[in-house]
DNA sequence: CCCTGTTCGCTGACGTGTCAACAATGTTCT
DNA sequence: AGAACATTGTTGACACGTCAGCGAACAGGG
């Protein structure tokens, strides 16, 4: 037995407070989008790479993968982001099978009304918390436990 | 100004490598579950403190409370569960408006099935790529977080 | 005892995410 | 050109979570 069955109680204990901090952490977040700017945490990650486009316009296909989004999840939820005015779609000109996806001025205001926020919500719940060295080493963790799934999934 | 309004570049970069990393695991996580015995996270969560309790009975409320979700997401989640045959609603003798809730042989034999490769699936995940003292860190990393949450939403 | 307020759980509406099936277009190979 | 295959995006069905509103049952004070 290399590795035991069950956990010992450091990692419960750990493993318990990861999942509870990463639980309250998205819900502060979510809570600060949603009061401060009607968006919601998936409104942002769409509106982030759109908004950082130069003419904000993007390929469906490509804001897609960017955000690590399938095609059925991007067409559901730009249906609902453009019925609330944030978004509209576009035909491509280059392939007719595309699609190209435009930031509407609402939709502009919108993330550039709550970037703001949102970036001061994170460094107070979460950077301001951690010394410089915790970071390092947190940083290297996270890497290292991405890695391992990225090749397991290979 | 004590605190910059942008993340810079290496808080920018361990805060994607934290949302990656959760996402891959999370799902990671759920498709070993899905695969292994049939079952969503939710229900594992459900499905593990009634395991625990001695008779495999739990008044709903405190089941809720233990693991963080309100009524109605329970009440939601009990009734598909219960269409799966893995738990029964019974009525509670102490409180006539309480409900308990009652694990049967399938939910038995399907969180005992599935609880292992879970744990194992955490363990090599996750646990076996952190160091000792890494863990440490991390575990005062994640507490301290979620102090700070607690003492903002109080 | 009744009134008020609280707790318990259920329900319906809605936003969200996943899956499988589909149509349309592009690409490649012969 | 034509057949086979891949890519792009949409759709419908379903699982899931949140919210507001509801009725039933408790608890405490008049």
């Amino acid at each position: 037995m290399t590795s035991p069955r069950w956990l010992d109680a450091e990692q419960a204990r750990v493993w318990r407070a990861y999942r509870d901090m990463n639980d309250r952490l998205i819900a502060r977040l979510e809570e600060q989008l949603a009061c401060d700017a009607g968006l919601s945490g998936s409104d942002y990650t769409v509106l982030v790479p759109l908004s950082e486009s130069p003419l904000g316009v993007l390929r469906a296909r490509e804001l897609g993968t960017g955000i690590g989004w399938d095609r059925s999840r991007l067409s559901h939820h730009l249906t609902r982001m453009e019925k609330r005015g944030l978004v509209v779609r576009e035909e491509c000109d280059e392939d007719a099978r595309g699609l190209t996806v435009r930031l509407t001025e609402a939709g502009r205001s919108a993330i550039e009304g709550a970037a703001p926020g949102h970036v001061e919500c994170v460094q107070r719940s979460f950077f301001n918390l951690i010394s410089k060295k915790e970071l390092t080493t947190l940083g290297a963790v996270f890497d290292r436990v991405i890695d391992n799934l990225k090749s397991e999934s290979a």
